[in-house]
DNA sequence: CAGGTGTGTTGCGTTCCTTGCAATGGTCAT
DNA sequence: ATGACCATTGCAAGGAACGCAACACACCTG
């Protein structure tokens, strides 16, 4: 809408690949160098952007400070994550937490398991939306018309050959989830690895976010780590319970 | 030096402090709503801010994933973390990693201690650049002129009795400092907190990086503390080693 | 139900800011 | 020294962002 800004904006995501020089920031800009410096200095002057020895630009530090502070924001995220920690705690594995924002969603607290799990996610990092059980509990808590509209717009990558293959396997598998109240990826996304997910809800009933245990195949089977689903279940309820406020938080004092 | 994007930018640390309409960012910014509203809507187009269900703006989702793209393209980060992870486990304390960028000093890793340390250090999280012993380690060496400009522009808040009271006590603790090749922060920040931290320097001798251990007063006392001393600078070397490529870094194969 | 107040949103003319060019200044090789 | 390459500056012209005012809409309130 405002071509300045937006070409301004548009420097961060290419400096997220890695740091770069003027040359190259006008160049990908298709804008003319001079321009480029403006924006660049701009940028600079707000702490988004950091000019390192080499006079060559990388991101900068107050995109931390944002986003912590946008992540503290989240209120979900502190009520949930001693709920993670105990879980983790009882079973060993890797659980997630993830919210929906704008068509992705995204990973907010993770706490490592036991065993080690190859998964590409961060904290911060978008999910692999078409697999993910976190994700189908998301999108399958959206009215009609978005959960079509989202799914007819996204990609299907086959990860695996298990991956969900198109819009409609997709929809139908949102369906189910949304039947059921609890959704798992097995081997969707990593051939070894299973998930299996309970939804978090807030007062009103709608979805806020999802949270997942996930563990690779060697160490537990798909059957077994469904037997943990009563308690992620159970979890995400105590969190939910917590988020809309029903019950009063035990210990918790920060 | 970009009216429009200067404008834009600073939307981001406003709705930092909390979900914002448009009428009190168009009040902040002081300019007319149609104004704000086109700015809000390029921030939103690049999912730097979410429009929530209250119609009201929050910071968005790429945030986040900007500034995780931005921390892992920090090497020293990547290459120091697993011998934080070994300094903890060896001395059950908490360790620190952080960096200097533009005035301010971040922490950008952090591995919690068995013992819980009471200290409000996030990562990404500007550190309290007046008593933190890495900061005194980051700034100290910086050119004379340089050091000089930040120390006046800084202000000393009295955290505890022993804070750094003003710039020249300040200046002079960072002579020390870059005389002795570490440094200490003996209860300025928490009363009961003592940190000890030494250096991460690059190929060229310069302080790249500086990392800490920091326990409370009740576990160990601040001389023991320093006898931890000579294994903080050779974890903090070690780093150094294999940042600047000299060591080749043993079984970190990701 | 009429009328008011608080929103967010749109169209448009004017102005001022952004743009790209060309020229300058620096730095590093050869 | 010389040339290549990069960042940086001043400037004139064109376009885009600005603020205004009017509209749309929801929500109270009498």
């Amino acid at each position: 809408m405002s071509r300045t800004v937006d070409r301004a904006l548009s420097i961060l995501p290419l400096l997220a690949e890695g740091p770069a020089d003027l040359g190259r920031v006008a160049d990908r800009l298709g804008v003319h160098k001079s321009t480029a410096l403006r924006l660049l200095r701009t940028l600079h002057e707000h702490g988004l952007v950091y000019r390192q020895s080499d006079q060559r630009y990388r991101l900068g530090a107050r995109l931390f400070a944002l986003a912590q502070e946008a992540m503290e924001s989240l209120d979900v995220r502190e009520i949930a994550h001693p709920h993670l920690v105990r879980l983790n705690e009882t079973c060993g594995h890797t659980v997630h937490l993830a919210v929906h924002e704008d068509g992705e969603v995204l990973y907010i607290d993770k706490v490592d398991g036991r065993y080690p799990v190859r998964m590409y996610s961060r904290i911060g990092r978008p999910v692999a939306i078409t697999v993910a059980a976190v994700a189908k509990l998301l999108l399958a808590d959206l009215p009609e018309a978005e959960r079509r509209a989202v799914a007819e717009r996204l990609d299907y990558p086959m990860y695996t050959a298990r991956s969900t293959p198109n819009a409609a396997a997709f929809l139908k598998e949102l369906a189910t989830v949304r039947e059921q109240g609890w959704a798992t990826d097995l081997g969707g996304h990593e051939e070894s690895i299973n998930c299996v997910a309970a939804p978090v809800r807030g007062a009103d009933g709608r979805v806020v976010a999802a949270m997942s245990v996930s563990a690779p195949n060697v160490v537990v089977t798909a059957d077994e780590l469904l037997t943990l689903l009563p308690l992620v279940r159970r979890t995400a309820d105590a969190i939910s319970g917590e988020y809309s406020g029903r019950t009063p938080a035990k210990g918790t004092a920060e």
